[in-house]
Formats: structure tokens, C-alpha cells, sequence
DNA sequence: TCCACTATTGCGATTGAATCTCAATCTCAA
DNA sequence: TTGAGATTGAGATTCAATCGCAATAGTGGA
């Protein structure tokens, strides 16, 4: 966490920007929560905990984070974004049920690998990619 | 053109539904058209044609046609579907030039082998998969 | 300390895609 | 021809996300 704090800081600073406590607050939020989290269920934690930051707020930091490189934002089939951060974590893949919403994490250097070589192959400058899988589960097939 | 008729009307059958003019017209335009269509896309091309179908009988007819596995709603990176015809085309994803826009099809033996192999292991039913690849193309980059 | 300048925030309005409602229209079989 | 049910279109509605702008907070210099 303080790690995160850190490496916002200086993202920040690089941007002529301040860490506020507003900010600090969305910061912390996403950082202390494992999952996917929504814009909204941000808005919601912050509120319980009487911290506050408006809704406009916790989407402008949202994009900062995402643009400093320490959240992902993701894409889950519902309709609307997620977010998750991603300082320390492995890059990974999503299934997602389409039963019962379970979204399975999964990494594959296999397809990494391929992807890779695809793209020198096509000449094309790889930034990121998103894989969704869709279908069911273990326990709802 | 023709075998797509068919194959929707059989769909359409199958559903208790019919092949109303306004859907045969969605229909055509999707399939007269190579590339990615957003809704908007189809109604004004329609309209520029003096056939005509609401909004909301365009997006009934392409929630159908991706129903019925002929079409493919793909997520472009714009906050908004697209969708392509699926008919007679291989699987393929997509890489998405951040700079002009360009979008390059491409397939990969690779990907999809480890992809199932995974799915196998998790023991999760794939029943589709996205892949949106992201960065500058040759020309861009 | 006080002031002035600027960055940031929050509220509420707005956007835009997509969906919904429901009356009008169409289809088709009896 | 008639009526039940399917389908459509217009406009209202939803919902995530963004925007505009006045109020506020924070900073550095006088
Ligand atoms: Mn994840
Ligand atoms: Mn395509
Ligand atoms: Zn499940
Ligand atoms: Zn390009």
C-alpha cells in the first residue's frame, strides 16, 4: 500500500499533479479490495467509511490510474467497466461464467508467447490486450 | 446473400419468428458490408436507401442475428458495440491501432489450442472468447 | 500572517448507447 | 373477413460516464 501510495506520488509529480486526499482515498480503495471492483462500489466504500470523493472525482482518478499503469480496467460482459489493480500482480487473463458471474483468473505464456510473435510478424507496436473467455464453470456446466 | 437469408430464416423458424422486410433489411446491410457496423451505421445506410427500420428494430434484429451465431458483437475499444457477419468467415480477433484506428484481423492456431487446453484443464465450458489487441500499426507506430 | 493564484472538487446537467413501453399496424389461419 | 398474436416505430427511459462551472482548498510570495 505504501508502495502504491509511492508509485502515485511520483506518477503524479511527473504530471504536475497532487496527491489529494481525495484522491488517496480511490487510491487506497482499489488497492485494499482483492476483486473487480465498479466506479460504483468505490463511490459506496468510500462512503460507508465517511470518506468522500464525488463521482466525478472517482473517475477522474480512475483514468489516472489506469494511465499511470497501476490499474487495468476491465471488461466483464456487463456492460459497464471494472477495475482492478495490477502493481505486483502477474498479467492475466478472465473467464467469466455466464451462469453464476464467477470470473476465474488464468495467465498462459503459451498465448502470450503467440500473441507476441503474431504481432512482430504483423509489425504491429503491441500496448495491451484484453482476452475475455465466456461460458460456464465447473459447477454450472 | 442468399444462404444468409436462409440460414436466418431457418433461425427464425426455429424461434416461432418470421423474416419481417425490416429484418431482411438489416440482415442485407450486414452482410452487404465487409467491415465492423455500428447500429448507427445501419440505420442511416437504410435510410440513405429509403428502407427503413426503427432503432429499436435494428437493435432487435442484431441481438437475433448474434443470437443465431451469424453475427459477432465485437468491442472495438469505442464505449460502443460493433458488429461483423460471421457467416463463411473464419474465428479471428483483433488488433485496434490506437492512432488511426486501423482494425487488423488475424487468426492463430496457436492461440486457440492453448486456449481450449486451458479450458480443459479449468474444466470450464468455452463458449466464446474475445480478444482485442491494442498498440500502433506498421504505419503508425 | 494575509493574499492571490491555481488546481481540484462536487453538484447537477448532459451525453449517448441501448432498452423499454405501448399503441398502431401487420400477418395469417380459421 | 375477422381476430389473436406478432411485430413495429416513436418517443420516453435508463444508466454509465462525462462535462461545465461555481465553490473550495492549497500553495507560495509579499
Ligand atoms: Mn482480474
Ligand atoms: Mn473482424
Ligand atoms: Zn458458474
Ligand atoms: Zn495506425
Amino acid at each position: 500500500m505504501t508502495r502504491a501510495i509511492q508509485t502515485f506520488t511520483k506518477y503524479l509529480n511527473s504530471k504536475d499533479l497532487k496527491l489529494t486526499k481525495e484522491r488517496k482515498a480511490v487510491l487506497q480503495e482499489i488497492f485494499l479490495h482483492k476483486g473487480h471492483l465498479e466506479a460504483e462500489d468505490i463511490l459506496h466504500s468510500l462512503r460507508r467509511k465517511k470518506k468522500r470523493a464525488s463521482r466525478a472525482t472517482v473517475y477522474r482518478t480512475l483514468d489516472l490510474l489506469v494511465d499511470s499503469g497501476m490499474v487495468r480496467k476491465v471488461d466483464l460482459g456487463h456492460g459497464h467497466s471494472h477495475y482492478e489493480h495490477v502493481l505486483g500482480h502477474t498479467h492475466h487473463e478472465h473467464m467469466i461464467c455466464l451462469k453464476c458471474g464467477k470470473v476465474i483468473e488464468f495467465s498462459d505464456k503459451e498465448i502470450e508467447r503467440s500473441l507476441k510473435q503474431m504481432c512482430k510478424k504483423t509489425e504491429f507496436k503491441l500496448t495491451s490486450h484484453h482476452l475475455q473467455v465466456f461460458g460456464y464453470c465447473r459447477d454450472c456446466r
